[in-house]
DNA sequence: CCTACATTTGAGCAAATGCTCAAATGAATA
DNA sequence: TATTCATTTGAGCATTTGCTCAAATGTAGG
């Protein structure tokens, strides 16, 4: 036989000493759980579009929605979202929510992927 | 009145001309969904530990499965997902199929993200 | 107080997601 | 050829997601 198997747990492995070594190297759940949420947070393309609209300068609710032409709801609850997550920060005038980025991270992380994106041509 | 508003399309508009100045330097919009797409492929636990388990070394299917605790039928979905993204290949070997990274920026995006997860402490 | 307007919020809904289960496929070996 | 086993695939299902719509909230001004 060339490969090696043993059974464990009723699931057949062709390597334990292999999964063992790298399962050490890994990252425990919950830094494996926050790198999912942070990519998840990036996932979508209107919240791409606020956070690199915010990138460039703060912006009020209403010319978000504008510029990405979508309803004020909609880019309200992206917001929300985006808040929970630390990724943005707000400061009113008057009637007026100003938002911007609270995050330097991720500007970076979008600049990066952008160069992913462009070399894939 | 201190913000001058405008209509267009019956949505309110704070300043048009930043919200228009801001949309020529965004992307198109093919590159923010190229953008979303990638990011979307990172944004699940599952793949996050596929991509960093192959960013180690090459590893079959059912290894995989065990060392991520998963089905082997799960995980095989998985990678199909990110073979079409060409984020991972895959070589024969008998009835094994060994999987490898296929795309060095992701490896790069991860780490990044990784620094800025644990900076959030 | 009343109105106007920017924003937020909750409910609801269609579409997407990630898994399981069962069956199909591919490849080595008896 | 028949069997075994790694992998793939399709169907089904519960959950999540991202929007719309309607109503609520907050703030400035008459």
């Amino acid at each position: 036989m060339a490969v090696e198997t043993k059974d464990i747990c009723s699931v057949t492995v062709a390597n334990l000493e292999k999964v063992k070594a790298v399962q050490h190297q890994l990252p425990d759940a919950e830094t494996i759980q926050a790198l999912a949420e942070t990519f998840k947070a990036l996932s979508d393309p209107t919240r791409i579009q606020i956070l690199m609209a915010l990138a460039i300068e703060e912006m009020c609710v209403c010319d978000l929605a504008t510029l990405i032409n979508l309803s004020v709801s909609a880019v309200s609850h992206q917001l929300r979202l985006l808040r929970n997550l630390k990724l943005v920060k707000y400061r009113r005038e008057g009637k007026m929510a100003y938002y911007s980025l609270d995050d330097d991270h991720i500007e970076m992380l979008i600049q990066q992927a952008q160069e992913h994106v462009n070399e894939r041509a």
